[in-house]
RNA sequence: GCCGGCAUAGCACAGUGGUAGUGCAACGGUUUUGUAAACCGUAGGUCGUCGGUUCGAAUCCGACUGCCGGCUCCA
C-alpha cells in the first residue's frame, strides 16, 4: 500500500466515524481506497445525498481535528465474533444491531490468520491496516459522490450506498487534483464527440447504444481501416466479408446459445411460409396510444399469436468467429494452406444491458478488428508472437504508454460451467502463451478465472479520461469451438486434425478504439488522422485570393487530403478562431503576400504561426506527413 | 438489469403556479481584414412522453422513455 493510499484508507475510517454520529446504527461493509480517493459501502435507511456532505464533513474535520491515534490490536476470531454480534464493529461502542457485514467478513476469515481491529477515538473496526499515525495526518479531503454499490460486488446481495471521496496530505495537492478532474472532463470523447461532429447517438430513432459515424468521424474509422489493412496485408492475412445475421444452428453449434443469448439481440423468427415476423409479442402494443387498430391483422385479446409455426430463427451476430469458422469449413484445406488468416471489420450486435452503456465505449453496434488465425500447434508460438507485436507497433504508431496487458486464464474449479472441460487442453495452451509473453519480455499480469469459454487470452487495458478502465485489444487462444464445427486440415501424415484458432482485435472496435483515440489526444489528432486535415484561410475575399487557394485546394483534395476552404469575408481573427476551435490541425493563410510570393503561410492547431513557405514545399510536407503516419 | 440523480432552442444555461429568456451556433445584411472571436438584424422551443392535481403547470404529483454517476458485465 503506498503512502497516499494509506492515508486515503484512514479517511474511509474517519468519514465511517462522522457518518455513525450522525446516523449511529449506519452498518459499514468495505471501505477501501481506490484510484483518485477512497469510499466506504454503508447500509442505511436515510438516503445519503450531496446535501448531507457538509454535515458530515464537518464531523469527519472534528475528528481530525481531534488528532485520534490509530491503535492496532489483535484479537482472537472469537473475540472478534463476539464484537461483532454485540454491534461494535465498524461501530462508535456497543449497539442493538450486530455489525452484520462485518460478521460476516470475520467468518470468511481462513482459520490462523491474524485477525485485527483499528481504533481511532471511539470508533473501532474490523480492518487489515495499515493507517497513519494519527486522524490529523489527512490534511486535506473531501467526499465527492454518492453511488450504490452490490455487497461483495454480486448483483444478489442487498444494494448498499456507496460513499466516495478523496483525500491528500495537503490542501494544495488536493486543489491540483480537482483541476486535473476538470481538465479531464474536458477531453470526455462523449463531449469532444458532439463539439467535433465525430459520432452522433440517436437513441429516440436508431436506439440507444447505436452510435451514427458523422462525415468527421468516418474519416477517422476509414482510416484506421486503411492503417489495419495495409498492417493485415503485410502480415500475411487475407480479407473475407461475411454477413450480419446467421441461423441459430451457427451459435447452438458455437457454444454461444443459450450461454450468451442475454447479450445478444432477440432471434427474428420466420414463419414456415417463409413470411417475417417480429420476434417480440409485446411490439404488438401500439405505441402511438390510437385506439385504431393496425391494418391487416386481426386484433386478439391475448395479443396477436403467429397463425403459423416457427420455422427458422435468425440472430443478429455478436461475434465474427462463426462466420469465419464457416469460411474455413467451405474450402477443403491442407496443412500447406496454414496458418490462413481471415481478417475483417467486422460489425457486430450485442444487447448490452442498458446501463451498461457509455458513449462509444460500450456500445450496441461494433465495427471489429477482427481476425482468426487457423494454425498447427507447431505454429502456434509463432502466431501469437506476430499477433503480439502487432499490437505494440499499433501502440507505437499511437504513441500510447499506459496500458496494461492482461493474461486471463481459466479456474479448474469451473471446468464444465464457466470453461470448457478440457483440462489438458487449458494447461497446455495456457504454458503456451505464458512462454510467449515471458520469451517477449512483454510485462503483463495474470488473472485467473477471467478466460473466454474457449480459452486462454491476453487483453490490453487502458483508461478513458474520466478513469474508466477499459479492454481495447484481446488476443485469445481457442481450442474448442473449431471441433465443435468440425473444424479438419489434412496433415503430412494424411489424418484430419482440428486446427488451433488465435481470436485477435489489436484495434479492438472501432467505437471503443476511437472513443479513447478522442480522449487519448484530446481532440487533437495527428494529421494523418484529423478528420480535417487542412483549411485554406484568405484574409478577405478578393477573387484572385480565393483563385489561388482554389487551385491549392484541388491540388490537395487530387491527393486525398481531406481539405475545407474558408472563403468568406469574416476578419482573419474570427476565420482563425473558428479553425482552431474545430481542432483543424493544418491552417494555410493566405494573404496577398503569400499570393504575390507563391507562398502559404502555415499554421499548425494549436502551435500557432510557423511561418511561411513556398506553396509546393508545404504541401509535399503535409503529403509526406500523412503518408508516414507522423504524429 | 439494480440503486440514485437529471431531462427547457443545434450547444451551454436562466426561469420553483399566471401560458418561455440569455450567450454561442444558424440565416440575412454591413464591415475588406496578416494569425483565437467586428457590428446590426432575422429565425428557431406544444419546456422528453403520457396521465393527474389546479381556474391556470416548464414549475407540484405519478408512470414511462432516455441520459448521467456507480454496481454488475464487457471489445
Amino acid at each position: 500500500m503506498t503512502d497516499l493510499e494509506r492515508l486515503r484508507h484512514s479517511s474511509a475510517h474517519v468519514l465511517a466515524t462522522a457518518i455513525l454520529r450522525i446516523w449511529p446504527e449506519a452498518q459499514f461493509a468495505a471501505g477501501p481506497p481506490v484510484e483518485g480517493g477512497f469510499y466506504y459501502d454503508v447500509e442505511l435507511r436515510h438516503r445519503i445525498t450531496p446535501e448531507d456532505f457538509p454535515r458530515i464533513e464537518a464531523e469527519m474535520k472534528a475528528e481530525t481535528k481531534a488528532n485520534h491515534v490509530f491503535e492496532r490490536v489483535e484479537v482472537t476470531r472469537d473475540e472478534a465474533i463476539a464484537l461483532a454480534k454485540e454491534g461494535r464493529l465498524a461501530a462508535l461502542g456497543a449497539r442493538p444491531e450486530p455489525s452484520k457485514f462485518k460478521l460476516d467478513i470475520v467468518e470468511r476469515i481462513p482459520e490462523g490468520e491474524t485477525i485485527t481491529l483499528y481504533r481511532n477515538g471511539d470508533f473501532t473496526d474490523l480492518c487489515a491496516g495499515p493507517h497513519v499515525m494519527r486522524t490529523g495526518n489527512i490534511g486535506a479531503f473531501r467526499l465527492t459522490h454518492v453511488a450504490s454499490a452490490y455487497y461483495k460486488g454480486d448483483e444478489r446481495n442487498p444494494q448498499l450506498q456507496r460513499i466516495y471521496g478523496t483525500a491528500f496530505k495537503n490542501k494544495t495537492q488536493m486543489d491540483e487534483h480537482f483541476a486535473m478532474l476538470e481538465e479531464a472532463k474536458k477531453r470526455d470523447h462523449r463531449k469532444l464527440g458532439a463539439e467535433m461532429g465525430l459520432f452522433a447517438m440517436d437513441p429516440e430513432y436508431v436506439g440507444p447504444g447505436l452510435p451514427l459515424w458523422l462525415p468527421k468521424g468516418t474519416a477517422i474509422v476509414e482510416e484506421l481501416e486503411k492503417l489495419a489493412k495495409e498492417t493485415e496485408f503485410a502480415a500475411g492475412y487475407v480479407r473475407v466479408r461475411t454477413p450480419h445475421l446467421a441461423r441459430e444452428k451457427m451459435y447452438q453449434t458455437s457454444g454461444h446459445l443459450p450461454y450468451y443469448a442475454e447479450s445478444m439481440f432477440p432471434a427474428m423468427e420466420l414463419e414456415d411460409d417463409g413470411g417475417a415476423r417480429a420476434s417480440s409479442p409485446h411490439s404488438e402494443a401500439s405505441s402511438l396510444g390510437t385506439s385504431s387498430e393496425p391494418e391487416g391483422r386481426m386484433p386478439s385479446e391475448a395479443g396477436w399469436k403467429p397463425a403459423l409455426p416457427i420455422a427458422d430463427r435468425y440472430y443478429l451476430k455478436a461475434m465474427n468467429c462463426p462466420h469465419h469458422h464457416r469460411i474455413f469449413a467451405a474450402e477443403p484445406h491442407s496443412y500447406r494452406d496454414l496458418p490462413l488468416r481471415l481478417a475483417e471489420y467486422g460489425c457486430c450486435y450485442r444487447y448490452e444491458q442498458s446501463g451498461e452503456l457509455f458513449g462509444l465505449m460500450r456500445v450496441r453496434s461494433l465495427n471489429m478488428n477482427d481476425a482468426h488465425i487457423y494454425c498447427t500447434e507447431e505454429q502456434f508460438a509463432d502466431e501469437f508472437r506476430a499477433v503480439n507485436e502487432m499490437y505494440l507497433k499499433y501502440f507505437s504508431i499511437f504513441g500510447l504508454g499506459k496500458y496494461q496487458m492482461r493474461f486471463s486464464t481459466h479456474d479448474p474449479e469451473k471446468l464444465g460451467q464457466k470453461f470448457v472441460d478440457e483440462p489438458e487442453l487449458w494447461k497446455k495452451t495456457e504454458d503456451m502463451v505464458r512462454r510467449v509473453l515471458v520469451e517477449s519480455g512483454i510485462h503483463f499480469v495474470e488473472v485467473p478465472n477471467e478466460a473466454a469459454f474457449y480459452g486462454p487470452k491476453i487483453d490490453v487495458q487502458v483508461w478513458s479520461a474520466i478513469g474508466r478502465e477499459f479492454t481495447i485489444a484481446t488476443n485469445q487462444v481457442d481450442f474448442a469451438v473449431p471441433r465443435k464445427f468440425g473444424l479438419v486440415y489434412r496433415d503430412r501424415d494424411n489424418v484430419e486434425k482440428t486446427p488451433l484458432c488465435i481470436h485477435r482485435a489489436p484495434l479492438g472496435t472501432h467505437e471503443r478504439f476511437i472513443g479513447f483515440l478522442i480522449e487519448h489526444y484530446a481532440g487533437n489528432f495527428p494529421l494523418w488522422l484529423a478528420p480535417e486535415q487542412v483549411r485554406i484561410i484568405t484574409i478577405g475575399d478578393d477573387p484572385a485570393l480565393a483563385d489561388y487557394a482554389k487551385a491549392i485546394h484541388r491540388e490537395l483534395r487530387a491527393s486525398e487530403v481531406r481539405t475545407d476552404i474558408d472563403l468568406s469575408n469574416d476578419p482573419i481573427k474570427a476565420k482563425i478562431a473558428d479553425a482552431e476551435t474545430a481542432k483543424v490541425h493544418t491552417m494555410l493563410v493566405i494573404g496577398h503576400r503569400d499570393l504575390e510570393a507563391g507562398n502559404v503561410s502555415v499554421r499548425l492547431h494549436g502551435k500557432g504561426n510557423v511561418g511561411a513557405k513556398p506553396r509546393a514545399e508545404a504541401l509535399a510536407g503535409i503529403l509526406a506527413a500523412i503518408r508516414e503516419r507522423r504524429g
